[in-house]
DNA sequence: AGAATAGTGTCTTTTAGACACTATAGT
DNA sequence: ACTATAGTGTCTAAAAGACACTATTCT
């Protein structure tokens, strides 16, 4: 039926299709970029302790201008036979030589002007990867790529907004962040103050996938994702705590989290203390 | 500091943008596409009785290639000296008069071939407005825009996924869309099943939108920007109910409701029933 | 035995739902 | 007086936090 109507120029769909020709408009570039979450073991540790937990992101050392030297969200422009889903999970193939991850949109950046060269907008994802699967690939022979240590919490509660400092560390390599937003808003909206070390508008970038991370970890099981196969319901704690930056209560935390996984016959061996059940999601 | 530093053509970050050419690499277009929510009374009703509500969204009939004919949502494409919340932000004062409007993004859509006559990306937004306030106005000569009806259910729940049937309504036109989502996941990546007299993947980016409201009403206080400045807590109570398509105790949702609004000292009039305090948003 | 963590039981507080009850303008 | 809605009080059930207590392996 549709195919039959006839628009103002007398044109059927096919026809009008057949001599569309693009107009002229200008049109943006766009780039898809990822904040990349694993969470690692912390070094050090003395003893029989259990390792503590870091929330880590990965970052890209910029080896060309503009911020030549900074680092950056790995990321790449989306080609038009793909979806920009499938940029990010080229992208993080190519980065990471990780497959089959969770990925999730994150928010679409416009800002004319967030990138000095010319219009480019950049539709992020977040990805939750097990940092047991990741050995890092060598992109650019000019490009490193690096884990690094995140931590943001909130510095100032004013009347209505809020601000909030964000530190990424790697090894002796410290970049910082200060970012205000409006108290009952999101990241999405929220003003850099300060950036050191960190390229583009990635900072508010990073802070709106730690925020989305924060959220859905209430009502989802997206803490999985950053744990292997078989876990501990304490490693999940730990998952939960580095994320939400707050220790949780132990007892509750099981209640919660026992609709979400499934008991296995297996336990840990070995670790100067009473064996722990190995559980899988469910 | 950083400006200082030259790159491998030993070039400085300004000489580098300088010289810096857009590459031909192909991009895409990029429409901001809005699903505007009204919530109105039902026309009819006898004597005594309080309206009903009705949740709404304005579509605009398509007057030209592809789609003719069928129903779209209002949208506009980018351009490049604002945001794609800014193109959004533009097109709904044109298409509906009304300015200072709750405003968020959903999603960006990027599925190849989703457009017919070329590679268009849509940064989809989801308005809230108080109906009282709206008048629409004329657009394009050939445009016609109406308020649709939106009802949106499962019809079925299978193992892992769920297929949700959606109807939109005016007066004589009823236009209907069938999707199958992924149980756990959301409308972002659902598949449209069928969709009559609706452009594009609109039915998609519908479902998108009024899954995000449902979400929201829990924890947020965005359902007052449905509500003009006084309302009675009956009314809000009307509004959570068609947007959530279930009815609620009424005790219980006014404890839950009191925290986010704020007495007056005037109530409704001439109601043939009791009369209603009005609230404000705290 | 002692260190360190695993895991459970129970008490309290908070929150959500059920539901009955009282209140009041307009006709 | 009656209609229709407004608004409150209270009981119950479920969930969240506090915290003490027991259990178990390894050194």
């Amino acid at each position: 039926m549709a195919e039959r109507l006839r628009d103002r120029d007398g044109l059927t769909e096919e026809e009008f299709l057949e001599r569309y020709e693009q107009e002229d408009y200008p049109r943006p570039s766009v780039a898809a970029d990822m904040v990349i979450f694993a969470v690692t073991d912390q070094e050090e540790e003395n003893y029989r302790k259990l390792p503590g937990k870091e929330l880590r992101i990965l970052l890209i050392k910029r080896g060309g201008h503009p911020y030549l030297g900074s680092w950056a969200l790995p990321g790449g422009f989306v080609r038009p036979s793909e979806t920009t889903e499938q940029a990010a999970s080229r992208e993080l193939r190519e980065e990471t030589g990780v497959d089959n991850v969770y990925l999730e949109q994150l928010y679409t950046f416009s800002q004319p002007g967030r990138d000095p060269r010319t219009w480019v907008m950049s539709c992020s994802y977040m990805a939750l990867i097990d940092s047991a699967r990741v050995q890092i690939r060598a992109g650019d022979d000019a490009d490193q790529a690096a884990w690094f240590k995140l931590v943001c919490r909130v510095r100032e509660r004013r009347e209505k907004t809020e601000v909030w400092e964000m530190t990424l560390s790697h090894e002796d390599v410290s970049l910082k962040a200060v970012l205000e937003k409006e108290a009952e808003g999101n990241f999405a909206g929220s003003r850099i103050l300060e950036q050191d070390g960190l390229a583009f508008d990635h900072s508010r970038i990073i802070a709106c996938g730690l925020e989305r991370l924060r959220g859905k970890l209430r009502y989802t099981d997206l803490a999985l994702h950053l744990l292997p196969e078989y876990f501990t319901l304490t490693q999940l704690q730990q998952v939960y705590e580095v994320i939400l930056d707050r220790e949780l209560p132990a007892a509750a935390f099981r209640r919660k989290a026992s609709p979400m996984v499934r008991e296995t016959e297996q336990y840990t061996e070995n670790q100067g203390h009473r064996p722990s059940r190995l559980y899988r999601r469910n």
